[in-house]
DNA sequence: CGACTTACTAAACACCGTTCATTTATGGAT
DNA sequence: ATCCATAAATGAACGGTGTTTAGTAAGTCG
């Protein structure tokens, strides 16, 4: 059994969230427990709650690494496409091929409800906001002249409806197999929507 | 204690859907447990087992009839409308709506995963392929010839990206307050999206 | 009335998240 | 070198969970 000092605490945090990782990855977050990862690192759930505040912190942790690697996928993928359309379909392909390849990850994200219904703390949000921001500083680039408030509206009419294809599809829902298809549609979702965003005003009031 | 034929197999499956529906809509999925259902109706958990193959099974029971009343809603909803176009956005607000009005029952089928990975039944599957059919029916009375798996794409496009705006909405990842704003963006998606459909060929691939 | 059948119960099993009194190892002081 | 204060880690306990099943009691039929 570990004893004192054998590791710091940012130690077992990082080799918690790693031993979190592996079993989400391996086999899904609702094969998840306290019990696993602490015998996983040698620990007893105990000290599991000495370096965080309860499970769902841990998972809030894990979530963030997969956010931040997703966020670092996407700008990687981003150097790939020069005219803001291009990149926004670009990032579209990004996200669905993300969900697909780390599918038990980004399957946490959105599946692990917070247990009250006190919401993310600002640190979480914020990696969120930074997706967000994304979008918008593309749909900028297009050609016409839109106020701050249409590109947020547009820019989460985009990541809802991808995220919401990504999601059918991984629940199965689409009745469609094959990543290719998923990646289909959500191109045909933001081809089209971009047509119609760029053509002219559209009242949605 | 109820005592043997108090009441009818089909009666206690009734009772228990009903009672879990009602802990559900007052406190949420998360809040539902065999032990309170089978408070709930005066019986013991072992008789929730004999009406009904696990938990899994019950809540899918659930889920199957809020699918039923959304469908239904649709439905009501749709007579108020008629070229295709104005029948679609008024789908997309229904089903807004429906899942504002009905949160945690809504919540409850998409969040609500089956333990092991196989999947939903063909009845249940049936009720999610009829309201994309809905969809399709309209998008084949829009101007311009499509072929069947256009549509069935579209039909797919636009479900999945009213839903994931309903579902980031929920979960409050949006950042907007207030169904009006929902209702705005979901308009705005489908609008934008139809406008392009409706436009030209897309080439999506 | 007794036997059979079956509806139902209650207890058990193996887990879960979370807490906390207790034990153990250590660094510093004597 | 020994003691002590302190911090680290444990592990048992609590109250829950889904699920199974041996046993009991009630209704039915001969």
């Amino acid at each position: 059994m570990a004893r004192r000092s054998d590791h710091s605490r940012e130690e077992i945090r990082e080799m918690a969230l790693t031993a979190a990782e592996e079993i989400i990855t391996s086999q899904g977050y609702q094969m998840l427990s306290a019990r696993k990862v602490a015998g996983a690192i040698g620990y007893t759930v105990g000290t599991l709650y000495l370096v965080f505040e309860n499970l769902d912190d841990l998972i809030l942790q894990v979530n963030g690494r997969t956010l931040d690697r997703l966020h670092q996928q996407i700008l990687a993928d981003q150097e790939q496409c020069n005219d803001p359309e291009a990149c926004l379909l670009q990032l579209g392909h990004t996200y669905i091929a993300f969900a697909d390849t780390e599918s038990n990850a980004w399957k946490t994200i959105f599946e692990h409800r917070l247990s009250d219904d006190h919401q993310a703390p600002d640190w979480y949000r914020e990696k969120v906001a930074r997706m967000f921001a994304l979008v918008e500083e593309r749909l900028e680039l297009l050609p016409g002249q839109r106020n701050p408030q249409e590109i947020a509206e547009a820019a989460r009419a985009i990541w809802g409806g991808v995220h919401g294809i990504c999601i059918l599809a991984i629940n199965q829902t689409l009745g469609v197999a094959g990543v290719e298809s998923v990646q289909n549609i959500t191109q045909l979702l933001m081809s089209n929507f971009l047509k119609g965003f760029i053509n002219g005003q559209t009242n949605a009031a």
